[in-house]
DNA sequence: TTGACTAGGCTAACTGTGTTAGCCACATCG
DNA sequence: CGATGTGGCTAACACAGTTAGCCTAGTCAA
């Protein structure tokens, strides 16, 4: 997600139909349970088959993150976008943020995963993060402006889903105090 | 850190002075290779001893953890209390997000530790994440902008660490823009 | 002085992790 | 028919955290 110039969706990975069905249920694995559970013999176990078996599909287990994380990336890359296109520019960055959002929290693992951490790049299709990260410059005008948006944002969610605030917190407020700042 | 009300600076947890010389080796083993890197077996080798010995001092390695983050929180909640007590209240908001940022880059893999995934209050001396987060709260005005100051700073913080911006990034220039957004 | 207790080490071993080597069954296709 | 590729399997390895049980040296009270 690097706000650069522009950018075209890039293609996605080529699949075999077996391999996807391997994704899909590590995706359900991760969204039910979290990444520490995403283990190699529990996967193989949901899938019916034994752990080995897996390394027919999948290189390594970072490829096979790597393949959630482009997942995650096209999802929301395609959220944001179509957030920040929808009506017209006025209001573009509100609709950014919220999209944003509710979009990482709706799958707050998946978030997690393509977001901390340090990232293989050379495991998923060049140009997914800068195109991802588009509409944040669309939003905030100038490239700093855009990054300085895209780390409010993340750090509200990644803060939010790590459970940092305290109970009595009113995100909402807080969210809005964080659009209006970066509004001018 | 919660930037609640006020707060006053937590109660060092005690340690005995072997535990204490096996935090200070994990830290070091922190500092230079990582958490990846920071074993039970590689910490216990550093020390001269075996990794089952270990369990003599500390109850689990989640606890160990703990002594970490709770040094790593301390040490931060100095530098950002000194930081916003200096001079004046006028610049308070800029000295404390270059205190954030430079006690945080300082030590990245202590930050990362700190202030990633969840987080095991239960073995945290009680109010050390409020009151480390108490100077955001003196610098922003009000609790939303608060938070929203130190999610901004928090995502500045640890997408750089996490070598998520592109190489090209002039930072300096993105926190200058963020600060300004938070300036009103 | 002796005995109890504590601090702090040790080895052996268990479970769970990713991963590799090597084998085997089946389908497809020249 | 036979070759080849696909996709499974078992056995095993290295390394992770952790536990049980044993031993030694020091401290300290009776």
């Amino acid at each position: 997600m690097l706000p650069t110039e522009q950018t075209a969706r890039p293609p996605r990975s080529g699949r075999t139909p077996r391999l996807q069905q391997v994704v899909a249920a590590a995706q359900a694995v991760l969204d039910a349970d979290g990444i520490e559970a995403l283990t190699m013999r529990r996967l193989a176990e949901d899938l019916g088959i034994k752990a080995p078996s897996l390394y027919k599909h999948v290189s390594d287990k970072a490829a096979l993150e790597a393949a959630l994380i482009e997942d995650a990336l096209f999802t929301m890359g395609d959220a944001l976008h179509s957030a920040v296109r929808t009506p017209g520019r006025a209001g573009a960055l509100a609709r950014l943020l919220r999209a944003y959002r509710s979009s990482s929290l709706e799958h707050p693992n998946r978030y997690r995963l393509a977001t901390s951490g340090q990232l293989r790049r050379d495991l998923l299709p060049e140009g997914l993060e800068g195109w991802a990260g588009q509409p944040f410059l669309f939003a905030a005008g100038t490239r700093f402006r855009s990054q300085a948006l895209w780390s409010f944002a993340h750090g509200m969610v990644i803060l939010e889903i790590d459970d940092r605030y305290p109970a009595e917190s009113d995100l909402d407020r807080t969210w809005k105090a964080g659009a209006a700042a970066f509004a001018h």
